[in-house]
DNA sequence: TCGCGAGTGTACCAATTGGTACACGGTGGA
DNA sequence: TCCACCGTGTACCAATTGGTACACTCGCGA
């Protein structure tokens, strides 16, 4: 039963993705990790092979949990487009989400610096969360055009606020400024 | 000539800022950035008494260069709002300031993460930018309350598309997401 | 029963790190 | 002149790092 290679590897990059976002990638050490997860850093060489390749995996995975985020944005039929910017709004904010959140910006910075298992993520960074805004946009009756410029501008909104809630840990001053957005983004047509 | 310490310090480190915006903050070693700015680590050391001492001095120095942007915004007396925000966004995305620009982005990781010579770049980070950006509105007519939501928007939504064009590079994409931001922010009082 | 291979631990290695000890040189003041 | 001191280089140290070698155990198939 569940014995398979594959199921402990995917149980060790779960939990080290666990670690990561609670204690950072930066300075991360195979040991350090490994007495955590309890494991010692001769087994993650052992199913990882070197260290770059467990952090590929743990990105990836990183990456993977944000974008079941954006599945469930996607999954919601006709949701009107000032839903979804609440929806997204909520989920990314979510205080349980907070160390998963903080290793995004984490990532995002080390990958502006071209550290190699970082980088790709840049690639999928807001391509993949406009489709879903700008289909909601084209949804509730927008041209194509600016559909697309209204949804990054959503997206961007929406990380720049994230960054200052990180930052300052005021929620209801960063709510209030998000309220305001929306009244300007689908109030006033 | 000019052979005091304290001119040697700041010489050596602006030549650090310049450094770390080029090759990040995250792996800096004494001897890597000695060689680049031809010292020895052992210099930097008898200079700035610990690494963490020169950390500090760098992250200082380089959120004084952001300061001297913001010092820019603030000195121009009867500005509007919008031209204020265009200002501010066509500074921060000026090419020549993109390394200092992923290296807020790193030192702001970094904070988050707690390390200890970036963290207090975080009390700064929002408040500092508010204030002349509240002012602006405010000369424009807005009432107090609704002023500093709308600076707090405005600051997010830079910020959130510079992370944009950072990570895709696609100016043109961002420049237009700005200027629907600019039609809804000013357009349609 | 035997043996083989996967999983694991211990010990080790070379490289790099921040930091220190000590020695040398030059310059300015007594 | 000579002495003190600041700036600098070289050599070194201890700690930590990723990675490897080897030995051991345990379960399963022949």
């Amino acid at each position: 039963m569940g014995g398979k290679v594959g199921d402990r590897r995917a149980q060790l990059v779960d939990a080290a993705v666990d670690y990561v976002a609670a204690y950072g990638i930066g300075d991360l050490s195979l040991r350090g990790l490994g007495a955590a997860i309890g494991v010692s850093h001769r087994m993650l060489i052992h199913y990882f092979g070197s260290k770059e390749q467990l952090l590929v995996e743990i990105v990836r995975t990183s990456e993977q949990r944000q974008r079941d985020l954006l599945s469930r944005l996607r999954r919601e039929p006709g949701v009107s487009p000032i839903d979804a910017a609440r929806l997204l709004w909520r989920q990314l904010t979510d205080p349980q989400l907070a160390n998963q959140e903080r290793l995004f910006f984490e990532i995002y910075g080390q990958a502006l610096r071209g550290r190699p298992e970082a980088v790709p993520v840049l690639d999928n960074l807001v391509t993949d969360w406009l489709e879903p805004l700008v289909a909601a946009e084209v949804a509730a009756g927008a041209d194509p055009a600016t559909a697309r410029n209204r949804a990054r501008l959503g997206l961007a909104t929406v990380r720049g606020l994230l960054l200052d809630l990180l930052a300052t840990g005021d929620r209801d001053g960063v709510d209030a400024a998000m309220e305001e957005f929306l009244r300007l983004y689908y109030g006033s047509e």
